[in-house]
DNA sequence: AGTACCACCTGACGGC
DNA sequence: TGCCGTCAGGTGGTAC
């Protein structure tokens, strides 16, 4: 589930609790998305602490922490948060919780247990040491031109990488793609000017459209690619068939049609 | 530098 | 019904 859009809601949702917020103790129901940090740790990072600010860089989430410090989600394929009331029953693959002062909890939900959680001294430092590019919505025109050019490969790769872009992963990938008409191994080093554009212009507008539907993926519009990922469906443009490939081990969707090999 | 592959996890689905 | 392979919106390490 989380890309840039999807964690982008949860922040808001974060945001929506009131900062700032007390956390009046902290539950961790399983251990393995602490990685190497303690409960202890964590416990002392922010029992009896406040949350009073959200960041969002890329797919990471980082939540200030008075006194010093702050958190940090990453919500891996399958992560997800939300603000619950105390008589709310605790959904399944619940791994930890945050109950707040006012009775409210915040629950960290991850089924395939590959998000976790961190933390941080700032957000600089975190993005430094992990090597995170710019968030896909910070970029300019020019900036995202300019790493396109700079590259060997093909466009989706580089959309992808993290360490060009922070945000994007598969799916909007290829949405992005598909609303810019750009094949997804189209070499990003060979494009034109208008051609990045265009796909300046489609990240924006998918990932901002995204964000304003609550990453909700029966709320996007059925022009979209994203209700079509299958191969042989018909292109929700009306001309050409969804085509599946592979890339990186990875399922690419897209529409030969719309999308041709440069 | 880019790409492929595996690993980390769990669950859903289709085929037999 | 049960078993098995495959796949899933992420990322880190490794090897070419």
């Amino acid at each position: 589930m989380p890309e840039l859009p999807d964690v982008e809601v949860f922040r808001r949702r974060l945001d929506a609790v009131g900062l700032p917020a007390e956390v009046h103790r902290v539950r961790v129901l399983d251990d393995s998305l602490l990685r190497d940090l303690s409960r202890q740790r964590l416990a002392k990072a922010l029992n009896g602490q406040a949350l009073t600010a959200t960041r969002r860089h890329g797919k990471h989430l980082l939540v200030a922490v008075k006194g010093d410090g702050m958190l940090v989600l990453h919500f891996g394929m399958t992560g997800s948060l939300l603000h619950q009331t105390a008589d709310a029953e605790r959904p399944a693959h619940t791994r930890v919780e945050l109950w707040l002062a006012d009775g409210s909890v915040l629950r960290f939900v991850d089924q395939r247990k590959l998000g976790h959680l961190a933390l941080t001294d700032d957000l600089d430092s975190y993005v430094a040491e992990h090597d995170l590019g710019p968030d896909a919505l910070q970029l300019s025109r020019a900036e995202l031109t300019e790493l396109l050019h700079a590259r060997r490969g093909g466009v989706k790769s580089a959309l992808m990488d993290q360490a060009a872009i922070a945000g994007i992963g598969n799916i909007y990938s290829d949405e992005i793609l598909f609303q810019a008409r750009v094949h997804p191994k189209a070499d990003a080093a060979g494009m034109d000017d208008r051609t990045c554009g265009r796909v300046h212009r489609q990240l924006r507008r998918v990932l901002q459209l995204a964000v304003e539907r609550e990453a909700d993926p029966t709320r996007l519009p059925r022009t979209w690619l994203l209700p079509h990922r299958e191969d042989g469906a018909p292109c929700p443009r009306g001309e050409g068939t969804v085509r599946k490939m592979q890339l990186g081990g990875r399922g690419v969707f897209y529409c030969p049609t719309c999308q041709p090999r440069p």
